[in-house]
DNA sequence: ATTTTTAATCGTAATATTACGATGATAAAT
DNA sequence: ATTTATCATCGTAATATTACGATTAAAAAT
């Protein structure tokens, strides 16, 4: 056990869930704040200001660009992270998809 | 370790992480849909509905009513679970507060 | 060539999550 | 009073997450 059963639920809930678990974590929040805020970064940045170790950091950024929310490209010996656009808006927009569904008034409690 | 360190983030970030942690499950959103389209309802039929152990939908319930947007009230033998809108509309705006700062479009990648 | 800088990965410990069956608790029905 | 129905809680196993230090890899600077 301790495996979510994936298998049961529809493509739109699964994927929706999986964006919001990796955004469920304050370090994470707190990466994406510090990108736009930056507009531009690199990892050594992100370890002063948050105040997490390197290695950290490092994984945080690594589920992050997973679920593509942000992008890598190498720029000479550091990394420069910045948000893909698309992705973040599609994520708000799926989020909102579920959340804009009505929710009655007269509901029974 | 293996322990978030709640203490070097901001109250925003804490908050609304630990709400988004409680929605990245797919059998939440799963409930949290099949209330809104029953607009009432008992723990046994979500069970069926959705096809897990009742102690663990009981669980899920129980986080839901956590962080506050579903209710409970007994009704008799059974117990009927209904949004709660308000906390549902404090979640889309905290979400949209954070997903609406713009993404300039010539970021470094 | 060697050292330094930067970031990823590996290994690992502590803790949390997910799920289930079994048991408890409470109200309704018999 | 006993049984049934409904849901919560407990105990527990399997797995996942979080965090760190140590190591590795690759490019830049010396």
């Amino acid at each position: 056990m301790g495996i979510t059963k994936t298998e049961i639920f529809t493509n739109e809930q699964n994927q929706l869930a999986s964006m919001l678990k990796v955004l469920g974590h304050p370090a994470r929040l707190a990466i994406l704040n510090y990108i736009i805020q930056q507009d531009a970064c690199i990892c050594t940045d992100i370890v002063e200001e948050i105040g997490l170790a390197q290695s950290t950091i490092s994984q945080h950024l690594k589920e992050l660009k997973n679920i593509g929310i942000i992008q890598g490209t190498i720029e000479g010996k550091s990394i420069c992270y910045c948000i893909n656009e698309q992705v973040w808006k599609t994520i708000q927009n799926d989020f909102n998809g579920f959340f804009n569904k009505p929710v009655s008034a007269d509901s029974c409690c």
